[in-house]
DNA sequence: GGTAGACCTGGACGC
DNA sequence: GCGTCCAGGTCTACC
């Protein structure tokens, strides 16, 4: 790429393969996760155009792949431990166009809010020491989008599908109503575009069946500024109140604002699903009807209180990767075909 | 407060 | 290739 470069400073303890590949919106378009390279490509939306923008972090690329150390060589950089609370771990990323400085500014922090970036060491130690199971591995952070309308239309498009059928939608919506980057991809489409788009459009062409009413209220609630995200954001406003907003919302019930609290960084509540029912009945050996396994998850996850969503999470994330391996080997194509009830049944 | 049925799409399956 | 069935969370009407 021959546009603007940014280097962008992350935690110490960054890893981009892992830090990218914990949620599976990083295989929805218009993510793009690279698995030879290690590298996140997207089209971003800033104030001029769309641009596409490689990410990556230069002490892990080429490294991850093979997972294997070599006896006798030396500990590589992503495996030293530095110091607390300092910015060691450098982030690169390229752009397919020249950005101006406002550009910048806006591509930094869609970068940071996607990555997870302002993730704080303590709150993440507050974790681990809840939850020792991921103490080792590192996991935290949950990849999540460059904007919270995004997190939003996604959510709407993982309900009451199976995951092929998210997968298509999100690059149905890209492909019809994002901008075109100058290197041909495209991006998610924004909320004023969406807000002016025709339900039958929405269906047709993006095959999201009933929600396109859902999605265009969404749009409009967003492009008129109906959605406070500072006091959604906000740590003073409790739990309870940002969940029953949430739920005033079209298309978002129970399952969806649970799951919306989690991309806006509150763990305290679990998003529960039929895969929970599956999880909880394979996994934990629950037996009974789906209430009573659902009354048996929350009890599971009472003790990591306002972490219980990523104690949930990394268990199931876990599961996968003992069926398709490690997660940022994934490939979207072959992931959409894995991930279906039926399979996770076998 | 709890429950039943409709809403749409895509995949699996049988013929 | 066609028809049928099923999975999936939200919404509405009804009790």
């Amino acid at each position: 790429m021959t546009g603007s470069r940014l280097t962008i400073p992350a935690p110490a303890d960054y890893d981009l393969p892992r830090d990218v590949c914990s949620y599976g919106y990083f295989l929805l378009a218009p993510n793009h996760w690279d698995v030879e390279t290690q590298s996140l490509f997207r089209v971003l939306d800033l104030e001029d155009g769309a641009t596409t923008v490689r990410i990556t972090q230069p002490d892990t690329m080429q490294q991850r792949p093979e997972r294997k150390r070599v006896p006798g060589t030396r500990t590589t950089n992503h495996q030293k431990k530095p110091p607390r609370g300092t910015h060691l771990k450098t982030l690169r990323a390229a752009f397919d166009r020249k950005l101006s400085r406002a550009e910048q500014q806006q591509a930094r922090a869609q970068i940071a809010r996607m990555l997870r970036l302002d993730e704080s060491a303590e709150n993440l130690r507050d974790f681990h020491k809840l939850d020792p199971r991921f103490k080792k591995s590192g996991r935290g952070r949950l990849f999540r989008s460059p904007s919270l309308f995004e997190d939003v239309v996604k959510t709407v498009t993982s309900c009451n599908v199976t995951w092929p059928s998210t997968v298509h939608m999100n690059t149905r919506l890209c492909e019809v109503l994002g901008r075109k980057s100058p290197t041909g991809g495209r991006a998610f489409p924004t909320p004023d575009r969406l807000a002016r788009t025709r339900p039958g459009t929405l269906r047709a062409r993006c095959r999201v069946g009933y929600r396109d009413q859902r999605m265009i209220d969404l749009a409009r609630l967003f492009r008129k500024g109906d959605i406070d995200e500072p006091w959604l954001t906000d740590p003073e406003t409790p739990d309870d109140d940002v969940f029953a907003f949430l739920k005033t919302l079209p298309g978002i019930g129970p399952y969806a604002a649970g799951n919306i609290m989690q991309l806006l960084g509150r763990y305290s509540r679990l998003a529960l699903d039929t895969e929970s029912i599956r999880h909880g009945r394979a996994l934990l050996g629950y037996t009974g009807s789906e209430r009573q396994i659902l009354k048996q998850l929350a009890a599971h996850y009472e003790p990591f209180g306002a972490h219980k969503f990523r104690s949930y999470w990394f268990e199931l994330w876990d599961f996968y990767e003992s069926k398709a391996g490690p997660s940022h080997l994934w490939q979207r194509e072959s992931t959409a075909k894995v991930f279906t009830a039926a399979l996770l049944k076998k």
